[in-house]
DNA sequence: ATACTTGCAAAAGTTTTGCAGGTTA
DNA sequence: TAACCTGCAAAACTTTTGCAAGTAT
């Protein structure tokens, strides 16, 4: 049976709190202000079985590693900033995507990824620090 | 100046072929049968060149490393089988994705990806060999 | 107690880089 | 010839795994 330990807590506290999905990295560095000597491949351990039992999603951006963010946080898309590399979520869906598959085709799910500037970047690029995640 | 070589070439030859984004494994495979010896560095070198001069574009989709298609196919989304892991290209966009951003943030792109079942896995899952790529 | 977890270090993959030699224009 | 490229091997990263020790129930 699948126990609580402080280690895995903390990483599901860090997506708990999360405003966009995180790297591992990001997640083993937050963490580990939680459980000193947290290692990095508890973190990867974790995320591959949270992500098997369902309870995060494993999300991929060119360019980039994979970040993980809750699962139940119900049918949204994504926003990359190109200037500070923030992935925030977004909400609404055009739909209309059952018109676009070819016959014989099934579609199960989509994924829309948007990218521009978010608006601490437009605002002002030193208004946000980039390592603040 | 950039010069023509075997390699670039039949790199560049092996993604007009294509019927889908390919891996930098793939294109290192294939292209291998047109200049013997072809080193892996090269084909990542070749495909990173050819990103920053605008002739192809890389994809990422979950689970997988990087792809890579060629820039001029026009606007248009792409298709993952989940039983094959075969990309596909997918005409026809629904659009109205500028009502989903937030306020401050500006729109420069988007990407679409559909997951499903392909024609040719729906038919007989083994009507296709899935290393034909 | 028992099964599950962890940190560390080693291993396995993938992508990048240094360099001497070869190629293109 | 001068700039550009290539293959190889080493380096740099990222992610996974083996194992002995520690924890949760």
């Amino acid at each position: 049976m699948k126990q609580k330990t402080r280690q895995r807590l903390a990483i599901v506290d860090c997506l708990n709190n999360a405003d966009g999905p995180m790297t591992p990295q990001e997640i083993h560095e937050l963490a580990q202000k939680a459980v000193l000597g947290l290692g990095i491949a508890t973190v990867y351990r974790n995320l591959k079985l949270l992500v098997t039992e369902g309870k995060i999603r494993e999300l991929i951006f060119p360019g980039e590693g994979a970040r993980y963010e809750l699962a139940d946080l119900g049918h949204h898309h994504h926003f990359l900033c190109r200037d500070c590399d923030r992935v925030f979520c977004i909400q609404g869906c055009p739909g209309g995507f059952n018109e676009m598959i070819p016959n014989g085709f099934v579609l199960e799910e989509h994924e829309i990824v948007l990218y521009g500037k978010c608006q601490y970047c437009l605002q002002d690029c030193n208004a946000m620090d980039k390592s603040a995640r």
